[in-house]
DNA sequence: CTGTTAGCGCGTTCAT
DNA sequence: ATGAACGCGCTAACAG
């Protein structure tokens, strides 16, 4: 059993009181008992047990982080941001792995109650209402990472899906392109994805160019939706000269769909992706592509956390920081 | 404040003793008073405090993994392996990232301790000997992942990375290439890695071939490794007709410069990697690659760790997972 | 089958 | 400036 804060007391003739002042650095405590205490803390290896010290002062200085998939997309990167910043503080970080799937949410976030975590960084899962209502009956403090809510309650940090997506779709038009599909995320649904899909509608219509049905295709945002979406579309007797894709995942795949099809990737079609992940800048071509700034997401959100568990208040409550469409090698001018 | 088990208590009109016992499913309770207390859990919405729990049964719950960085090459599977089963068994998981720095190991293991988690899995870290002892010293059951200590004092979870990559490099040899590159971690390094150049050297022997050290590279394991090695390879004067890669990111590198040299892969040049993470697949061309089953090291290492935990004992405390030779696009035979 | 009680390790009044 | 004592919410003897 590791030495407790009575076995120091005793170590150093002193009260717990003493030690426990020592290590909160509370009060004005006596230069010479202090540095007998600290001389016993170390001899005795000691350190305080914090899920005791988490029972008195309700605070665990752990905080919850619930994903969608941590093996998928950009969550790697966000929740190392996030980490980052958490150890800064020394504060601990649990992991959940969600699956959109609103039962485990809700169980998740149960469990994290029970254990007392102080906060929780909520990516883009389910966002149903049921689950925000139940994240403010828990009181839990959350803010939104990579989405927000309809009402906006909650804290969060994004950055403007919906402009962005308008913005390269925009970029393809004035490039010359004159028929582009969208592979992405259904419009339906809550998350910040979907809301890429308002986006590329609006640079249509703002083009003055129709929105078709047959030039869209919805579905997660793995490579594989990007294969089976530009192939389905393209069996419909359509030929898109762009296709804006919801990930760069989805770009990959309807890279490799092109090619079986020995269609050339910029010169016959060109492909958008979105999000920038490590691999658009290594796979050939080179993935053009939206950038969100991840990592940055995922610490800033955890600055704003502790900024509210300190009580201080935030200058902002939600961020949007800026995207950067980047340039590479799978989209061409064509005017 | 919400419910603890003393308002059930009241609300049911039992004693918290009562509670705990239909909470902890322990002895035989009056069906009769068991349903009062259910129905009275129910009314407050109570859950158990677990942090209460903790300080008395010295457990958390809650099982620490410790990765070099989670946005990095293999871990976000890995870790994503051990969570879904951590949550079958009602753990949570507390995520950390060590950057291989051995002193950020050693506060995160104090940290865990100190939250009292009932295990960890380390995944190929530093594994420095000081931090093995540290471990033990702290009594915390430990599984190791990807990587064993020399000693096999601590259960494990690996493939074979030696005879993996000796395996593979005699498929090259087989296919006709006489002229084998390296390209990964230094052989001086402790962890799994390093295996993987020892392979390659037993392969090399056995066929009686030369292992020289103008043909080998090392570097860390992404991509920009590939890159460089195989540019500062060939600015020796060297000409390989095969790189063994220490993972598929070095190998995507290496790809992407032979192009910048106009030499084509696999025409010109075979490419292996190691791993088999998802981009591999979708890279093109499509990646020859040794395939760890990266989830099920995960999920095999967490099932371990849980039964070590009830105290069953465990069929075996080293587990070798099968590998897989994957053959794609970057490998040609030559003969 | 159920209730009383003693800690788990710590922070915090309230005295001194 | 320091110590004694209580309680955070819960489990585990021990009685009954």
């Amino acid at each position: 059993m590791a030495a407790s804060i009575k076995d120091v007391a005793r170590e150093a003739g002193v009260s717990i009181a003493t030690v426990s002042r020592v290590i909160n650095k509370v009060d004005v405590v006596n230069e010479e008992t202090k540095k007998k205490v600290k001389e016993a803390i170390d001899r005795l290896g000691y350190s305080p047990n914090i899920v005791a010290q988490s029972l008195k002062t309700q605070r665990s200085r752990s905080i919850g982080i619930l994903v969608p998939d941590i093996s998928s997309q950009v969550y790697p990167e966000i929740v190392r941001g996030a980490e980052d910043v958490a150890n800064m503080y020394d504060y601990s970080i649990i992991l959940c792995n969600s699956d959109f799937d609103m039962e485990k949410e809700k169980k998740y976030i149960k469990v994290m109650k029970e254990k007392m975590v102080d906060g929780l960084l909520y990516t883009s899962s389910s966002l149903e209402p049921e689950i925000l209502e139940y994240l403010q009956s828990l009181q839990m403090k959350t803010i939104l990472v990579e989405t927000t809510d309809e009402a906006q309650q909650f804290p969060s940090v994004t950055i403007d899906n919906r402009r962005a997506a308008k913005e390269a779709v925009t970029r393809l038009i004035e490039d010359g392109h004159r028929s582009i599909a969208y592979i992405g995320s259904k419009k339906a649904k809550r998350n910040a994805w979907a809301k890429r899909f308002e986006g590329y509608e609006d640079a249509l219509k703002e083009a003055g160019m129709p929105v078709e049905e047959a030039m869209t295709y919805y579905g997660d945002l793995k490579a594989q939706t990007g294969y089976n979406g530009i192939t389905s579309i393209m069996s419909s007797g359509k030929r898109p000269d762009a296709v804006f894709c919801g990930s760069d995942e989805i770009a990959m795949g309807v890279i490799n769909a092109l090619r079986d099809h020995d269609i050339r990737v910029p010169e016959d079609v060109s492909v958008m992706g979105f999000n920038d992940i490590y691999e658009a800048s290594i796979f050939y071509p080179k993935i053009s592509t939206v950038a969100q700034p991840l990592y940055d997401m995922g610490s800033v959100a955890m600055r704003l956390l502790v900024k509210k568990l300190k009580n201080e208040l935030a200058e902002e409550d939600h961020y949007v920081l800026p995207y950067q469409l980047v340039d590479r090698d799978t989209v061409k001018k064509r005017n």
